[in-house]
DNA sequence: TTGAGAGCCATTCTTCGCCC
DNA sequence: GGGCGAAGAATGGCTCTCAA
């Protein structure tokens, strides 16, 4: 009985810009750039459609595929073009890998995700701009969760075999030879949690449902994005346990939610 | 072992200067 | 004057350290 938030896609770290809501309510989804071209996944910024014609490298003048102060921005168009997605959550497969957080967090990603049961809901977030207004955090899409593994506590071997049965995930396609980027990178204490999914589940058509209110926290001098409060009540939120839940990093947060209550509040992807 | 506090740094907003 | 980009600053999550 839960339902688990996780931000996700293109925003200003690391495409400069946030994601277009349309004025008929449609929006458009792009994922982040893939860390390394070292990888399975064929699908590039130039070939990724957009709902609104073109391809998502139409809307970019630059990327930067690891976000940090020492990475460059990659600005020319064909490298823009021809540069690999991360493409997670995969909506077509249904499956959703994630590495953030750390198994001594009590509320980080995999965390979040390692709790949840046949049945429950991950949903997804992400940040989108309409014309001339304010980007919020927007849930885009969820599916139903079939099953979580994760790598922690795995051998080589054993990792290799867990990422042969899920080919369509992201983390599995950056795989190479069966090593996680992480492990690859010398930052073994990450581990990948997968949440393979079911329907119903999807992307939504139109009308994401807006999670954030802009506003200035009593106390603080600047503008912020926190979770709206109907939704945190409404939704019975459990983690992040502050009050308000800013949505400036895109936390993973927890609801104590029954699958088929959120399915009914927020509707079917496909038929929204 | 656990929780509090401090520092680091990712993210994004604001301001300012440059160019058309 | 408007648009764009760069730089600086504010916020808050993550990580580490230390004390209880």
């Amino acid at each position: 009985m839960t339902v688990v938030l996780a931000g996700v896609g293109a925003d200003q770290s690391n495409v400069g810009r946030n994601l277009p809501l349309y004025d008929d309510g449609t929006f458009e989804y792009v994922p982040i750039p893939e860390k390394t071209p070292e990888t399975d996944e064929s699908e590039t910024f130039g070939t990724w459609p957009l709902r609104n014609g073109g391809v998502a490298a139409d809307l970019l003048s630059k990327i930067r595929p690891a976000p940090g102060r020492e990475e460059e921005w990659v600005t020319d168009p064909e490298r823009i073009a021809g540069w690999p997605l991360h493409r997670d959550p995969n909506f077509d497969a249904l499956t959703y890998g994630e590495h953030r957080g750390s198994a001594d967090q009590r509320q980080g990603y995999v965390r979040l995700l390692e709790a949840l049961d046949p049945g429950d809901v991950v949903g997804f977030y992400a940040g989108l701009a309409p014309p001339g207004g304010h980007p919020h955090r927007y849930l885009i899409g969820y599916f139903t969760a079939e099953s979580v593994v994760t790598t922690a506590g795995r051998s080589p071997a054993e990792k290799r075999d867990l990422l042969a049965d899920h080919p369509e995930n992201a983390h599995a396609k950056r795989a190479d030879g069966g090593e996680l980027y992480y492990d690859r990178v010398g930052a073994e204490d990450k581990y990948v949690a997968i949440v393979e999914g079911r329907e119903p589940g999807g992307l939504f058509e139109r009308d994401p449902i807006r999670l954030s209110e802009r506003y200035v926290k009593p106390g603080n001098e600047r503008v912020g994005y926190y979770l709206r409060e109907g939704i945190a009540d409404e939704w019975d939120l459990r983690a992040p346990d502050a009050d308000p839940v800013a949505l400036t990093r895109k936390p993973a947060m927890c609801f104590d939610l029954s699958g088929e209550t959120f399915r009914d509040r927020n509707g079917i992807p496909g038929a929204r």
